[in-house]
RNA sequence: GGUCCCAUCGUCUAGUGGCCCAGGACACCACCCUCUCAAGGUGGAGACACGGGUUCAAACCCCGUUGGGACCA
């Protein structure tokens, strides 16, 4: 039989890496076993779901390269694939359960039970459901009916002892003591995650569930939920967490954690991917870096840690710079056209071609080119405190001089500007580090820039000496 | 409170009884290279939560403690 894996977010609008990496997983899986992958959106739970989110976690799945065979835009033939647009489906189930007597109405109003949980709780009992309204009468029922209360659909669960078999974490026992009837349908007849899950898992026929170890402990109940439903479960495997640098889950308290928000900063999905395998899973002892190829070739389940595992920015944009520096120049060109457009600069694609040799060694994110390039592509150089601070110390003789010597040049070569630059600098008994930095504080603005006289060579004979001489006159 | 899961350097991890006085990577420190900033090179510091067992031998197996987390609301 073959493998059938998927992908199951709510979505909010943004993908969260935690999310991301159980995509991630659950997609190298299939991938790996010749599967086929499924996206299945989730919404049952939210009262308004805009076609925008469900848009925005798909772009970010695109982007991260995480492709499905099954799911919104593509089709299959176990739609649909919005939880939204298939409630009766889960009516129908609902149904079943309670025509056999697996399920029953429950109008127990929310204050009875928070008010009767709360006395389980001083008595030292557990705070579950009691199942009051298991056992209820003809006339009682029909009291209710009478009254017009509202009903949640409960699961009458069978009093056994569930075992869950996880392909990551082994087995679980879970005591019938602690499985009390859930509700599987609200009174307003909307499904809750658990049996919306659980049947959706059947009906579209997944061999594999890979989720987050959030989800861990409702697996005895979605089991019980589909053994009553004449279905066998699938194999489970559930995922550690992406923690915070405070051990708690990650979250928004931590800053931005959607995809988005990386695609942003300039951060490339080869290394997003690489860096969110690496969180949980190992290929082996020393493997770092690995292609989406290679991960395909090599993922294996039972290498995935039990751990949750502390999300490190850090290390991500270390990876990032490496993937930045190994990409071909012609491709980081055309990747770093965005950012600059977002920045506002206007950068010519060849001048931006020939400067990417000078910067992609220096940037872990694609933004930071556009700061560390801007001085190329716009006429106006504003100097900063540090510039400022380097010029004055120089003072305008010194740069005139330079300027002299560059006039002087015949060819305009980052190797004859290097020459004049250190001649200039010798003349006026300085050193190579105090000759140079001057000069590069009037042509870039900054204290820091990419090589020098490269740069003055892309920068052409006439900006540089002009902003030099504007130098040598303030 | 109950149930379940988890526990190796600050972080991600390797390790499935002898190869481990614990290996790699990020970060950190020092030195080298060097026009600034990077990148790169070399070296360094840094961990088996604790306590009991089992065994000739335990990071690895068992029990307990402690600590984290998830879920039940």
């Amino acid at each position: 039989m073959s493998v059938r894996s998927r992908f199951a977010p709510a979505p909010s609008g943004e993908l969260h890496v935690g999310g991301a990496r159980t995509a991630l997983f659950s997609w190298l899986f299939a991938r790996h076993t010749d599967g086929t992958f499924v996206l299945r959106i989730e919404d049952t739970d939210r009262d308004r779901v805009t076609p925008e989110a469900i848009e925005g976690v798909q772009e970010a799945l695109a982007w991260l390269g995480i492709d499905w065979d099954e799911g919104p835009g593509v089709g299959g033939d176990y739609g649909p694939y919005i939880q939204s647009e298939r409630m009766e489906t889960y009516r129908a189930a609902a149904e079943r359960l309670q025509g056999s007597g697996r399920a029953y109405l429950c109008y127990c109003a929310p204050e009875e039970l928070e008010e009767r949980r709360k006395r389980a709780i001083k008595r030292g009992q557990p705070p579950g459901y009691d199942g009051r309204c298991r056992n209820l009468s003809d006339e009682e029922r029909a009291t209710f009916e009478a009254e017009g209360r509202p009903a949640a659909l409960r699961f009458a669960t069978p009093g056994t002892d569930v075992t869950v078999r996880d392909l990551i974490r082994g087995e679980a026992h879970f005591p019938a003591s602690d499985l009390n009837d859930f509700v599987i349908l609200r009174s307003d007849g909307t499904p809750t995650y658990l049996l919306a899950a659980a049947v959706d898992d059947h009906e579209m026929k997944m061999s594999h569930v890979i989720r987050g170890e959030d989800l861990f402990s409702s697996t005895p109940r979605q089991m019980l939920i589909l053994e009553a439903l004449g279905a066998s479960p699938p194999e489970y495997a559930h995922l550690p967490l992406i923690v915070g640098p405070d051990r708690q889950p990650l979250s928004k308290r931590h800053g931005s954690v959607s995809v988005e928000w990386f695609r942003d900063q300039g951060f490339l999905p080869e290394a997003m991917i690489n860096y969110l395998a690496l969180l949980g899973w190992s290929l082996d002892e020393h493997t770092t870096f690995v292609t989406r190829d290679g991960l395909v070739e090599h993922f294996d389940l039972t290498r995935v840690s039990h751990n949750p595992a502390a999300f490190d920015i850090e290390k991500l944009e270390w990876m990032n710079g490496h993937y930045v520096r190994e990409m071909p120049v012609e491709e980081l060109a055309e990747r770093l056209v965005p950012f600059f457009e977002r920045a506002g600069v206007e950068a010519d694609l060849e001048l931006l071609r020939e400067a990417v040799p000078l910067v992609n060694e220096r940037i872990k994110l694609l933004s930071e080119a556009v700061e560390m390039l801007r001085f190329l592509f716009e006429e106006e150089i504003v100097p900063n405190e540090k510039a400022r601070k380097l010029l004055e110390k120089a003072g305008r003789e010194y740069v005139a001089s330079v300027v002299a010597a560059l006039e002087a040049l015949d060819d305009w070569t980052a190797e004859s500007i290097h020459r004049a630059l250190d001649t200039a600098a010798e003349a006026a008994g300085l050193s190579r580090t105090k000759g140079w930095q001057p000069v590069r504080a009037a042509v870039t603005g900054s204290n820091i820039s990419p090589p020098l006289p490269e740069s003055l060579e892309l920068l052409g004979r006439e900006r540089t000496l002009a902003r030099l001489r504007a130098a040598a006159l303030s």
